[in-house]
DNA sequence: TCAATTTAGGACTAAAATCACCCTAATACT
DNA sequence: AGTATTAGGGTGATTTTAGTCCTAAATTGA
């Protein structure tokens, strides 16, 4: 449907939560979900996937919990929303030479090279540490006006 | 799964083959199925979507079809799309103020209008004149490839 | 070692979207 | 009027989405 899923949604919400977590502090799935409104047993599978696809550390037990595998700003929201979703293909035609209904006669298949180009220009732009930053300054400024 | 169905492609395909054909010629459902390579039942659905739309008109019986309700060059690659998909929200958020999780706290909202943005931006340059045109011309150059 | 805590992973379900078929209604021609 | 042709619209199977729930495995601390 053109639209991203919860569970990119999802994702994009807990990391941006871990991003904006102190040095070292360790989160729960519980905490996470609440904060963020994501129900707890769905998130519980988004964190799994976040895990086995690098960008997330987890810890099983007492005292266990979730961490960022590195630095937030050297993960891209494109980063993690592909973690969930795979990767960005704007139409099949985008997937592999071939999938394209008669290849090179096509003549919308280099609009949609463009639009999936800049399209993922923007989300290949901002680092988790970028938005953990402007929800953080969101915060403040809300706090001033309100 | 942020990526265009089955719908879109094939409407796009309908309108663009219905822009490449000489004035005043109508096209019917089998002929645009077949050298389109969509499914003729349905393509009857997805012409119905456009005829309803109001980017395509029909006549039914014999000697009905289809053409274009108006001239190729006033009809966009997304208002194509959207005929079939509705508005473009690349995320919920995006929808209308209040589905986002928690409106104007989100950091991640403006990245997506931006995103979104660009990508129809992208959508919005290509009319079906100039699809019908580029097709004709990569038409030309395989001939004189080939 | 045992209990408490916390993630891992699979099975399961409801609802929606996707992809498609097939019968019906309208029209034109003889 | 009758028949062939063509779009319109309802129906259905399959897949994806979005989520729940339960058990297993790991870790900590008493």
């Amino acid at each position: 449907m053109l639209q991203l899923t919860r569970d990119g949604e999802y994702a994009v919400r807990a990391v941006v939560y871990l991003a904006a977590q102190p040095e070292g502090k360790i989160s729960l799935i519980s905490e996470i979900s609440e904060v963020q409104e994501v129900p707890k047993s769905y998130l519980s599978k988004i964190m799994q996937h976040l895990v086995r696809s690098g960008l997330v550390r987890s810890r099983r037990g007492a005292k266990g919990g979730f961490v960022l595998a590195r630095p937030a700003d050297q993960i891209t929201l494109r980063q993690t929303i592909e973690a969930l979703e795979g990767q960005i293909h704007l139409n099949v035609c985008l997937i592999k030479k071939g999938e394209c209904h008669r290849d090179d006669l096509c003549p919308v298949h280099p609009v949609w090279k463009e639009a999936q180009r800049v399209l993922i220009e923007v989300l290949d732009s901002k680092t988790m540490a970028d938005l953990a930053r402007d929800a953080e300054e969101i915060k403040r400024n809300s706090k001033k006006a309100g």
